[in-house]
DNA sequence: TATCCAAGGTAAGTT
DNA sequence: AACTTACCTTGGATA
C-alpha cells in the first residue's frame, strides 16, 4: 500500500477533483459514499477507480483512491509510484492558465471557465472508455455511470484491497463473452449489441482504441467509427477523455444547442464541417477544454 | 395513475 | 452522399 499527498497549488491553474470526476468525462470513477451526480459537491469525497493490469507499474489491476482536502490532493494505492499514474489520468501536467489564456474571448467560454476552474480533462484507458461511450447514445448522465458500474460488477474482477473489494472494469474477453441478452438484462437496451460486438473486436484483436494513437486527428476519429456503436460524436468523446486528442470537440446535444444559441455560423449541415468551424472558434489545439466546459457549464447551470 | 418525452447517437434502409 | 427512421430503458414532466 502506497500513501501520498500533494499541494494542489503544484498544479498550475489549480485542481477540482469533484468537477473532473463529476462532469460527464470519465464514468470509470466510483464516489465512496454513492453519491455522485447528486449536486452535494460539498466534503471530501473519496474516489476510486481500478486500473486495467496492462495499464499499471506491476501488470496487475491497480486500485487506486482519491480525494481533495483543503488544499492537497491525497492518493492510495495497491502500487508503488500511484502519483505518476494520477498526473496522467487527470492531466495535472496541464497548465491550466496557458490553456484558458490562449483561448479566444469569448463570453459563454468566460463564464464556463471562471465557474468551474480547476477542471480538468481526464485520460481514462482506452477501452472503458470506448464502451462507455458507446453506452452514453441517449442516455443521461448518472444512468451511463450506473451501467459501467453494473458491467463492473457483473463481469469485472473484484480486486482486494485494504479491507475491502473493488471491481475493476471488465476485460474485452470477458465482455465479449457476455450474451446481448445478459446485457439487455443490465439495462443497456440497444446499446448491448454495440458492446459486446465492440468488445469482441478488441477481444480478437481485430482492432484497439490504441490504434488511433499518431493518426491526425480527423484520420484518428475515422478510425475509430469502425467499431461497432461508434459515430463521429463517440469517437470524438474517445479521442478528448482518453486518447489525448485535446483539439476534439464533441458534437453532442449541449454543444449543438449552444452553437445554435451562440455561434450560429458554425453551424455548417453536417458534423465534420460543424465541427471544423466550431473547433476553430474555440481556438483550436485546445478547443476540446473549451467544449469540455461550455458542457458542464450548460448542463449544470442552465443558460446562465 | 397514466402518458409522454428526452436523454452527451448510431446503424440500416431510402432517395 | 444526404436524409429518415427505429431502437431499449427510465426518471421526470405533464395531463
Amino acid at each position: 500500500m502506497e500513501t501520498g499527498s500533494r499541494p494542489t497549488a503544484a498544479f498550475d491553474g489549480g485542481l477540482d477533483l469533484t468537477t473532473t470526476l463529476e462532469s460527464g468525462q470519465s464514468y470509470l470513477w466510483r464516489r465512496d459514499d454513492g453519491r455522485m451526480y447528486d449536486g452535494e459537491t460539498d466534503g471530501s469525497p473519496w474516489y476510486h477507480t481500478v486500473l486495467p493490469a496492462e495499464t499499471t507499474e506491476t501488470n496487475e489491476p491497480e486500485v487506486l483512491r482519491v480525494r481533495q482536502t483543503e488544499g492537497r490532493l491525497e492518493w492510495v494505492s495497491s502500487t508503488p509510484n500511484a502519483y505518476d499514474r494520477l498526473v496522467h489520468l487527470l492531466r495535472l501536467e496541464d497548465d491550466l492558465d496557458a490553456i484558458v489564456e490562449a483561448t479566444p474571448e469569448d463570453p459563454l467560454l468566460d463564464r464556463a471557465y471562471d465557474a468551474h476552474r480547476g477542471m480538468r480533462l481526464v485520460r481514462d484507458p482506452p477501452f472503458g472508455s470506448l464502451v462507455s461511450f458507446i453506452c452514453s447514445a441517449q442516455m443521461r448522465v448518472a444512468r451511463i455511470h450506473g451501467m459501467q458500474c453494473a458491467l463492473a460488477e457483473r463481469y469485472g474482477e473484484t480486486v482486494r484491497f485494504d479491507g475491502r473489494g473493488y471491481d475493476a472494469f471488465p476485460t474485452p474477453e470477458r465482455l465479449a463473452a457476455a450474451t446481448e441478452s445478459e446485457l439487455r438484462d443490465l439495462s443497456l437496451g440497444y446499446r448491448a449489441p454495440y458492446v459486446r460486438r465492440t468488445a469482441e473486436m478488441v477481444a480478437d484483436g481485430e482492432a484497439h482504441p490504441k490504434e488511433a494513437l499518431g493518426l491526425a486527428y480527423e484520420a484518428a476519429r475515422e478510425s475509430l467509427t469502425r467499431f461497432v456503436g461508434v459515430g463521429e460524436k463517440v469517437a470524438d468523446c474517445v479521442l478528448l477523455f482518453s486518447l489525448g486528442y485535446l483539439e476534439a470537440v464533441p458534437l453532442d446535444t449541449w454543444i449543438r444547442t449552444a452553437i445554435e444559441e451562440h455561434y450560429p455560423d458554425c453551424e455548417r449541415g453536417n458534423y465534420a464541417e460543424t465541427s471544423r468551424a466550431i473547433r476553430a472558434r474555440f481556438g483550436g489545439e485546445y478547443a476540446g477544454y473549451a467544449q469540455t466546459y461550455v458542457f458542464y457549464h450548460l448542463r449544470t447551470d442552465g443558460d446562465a
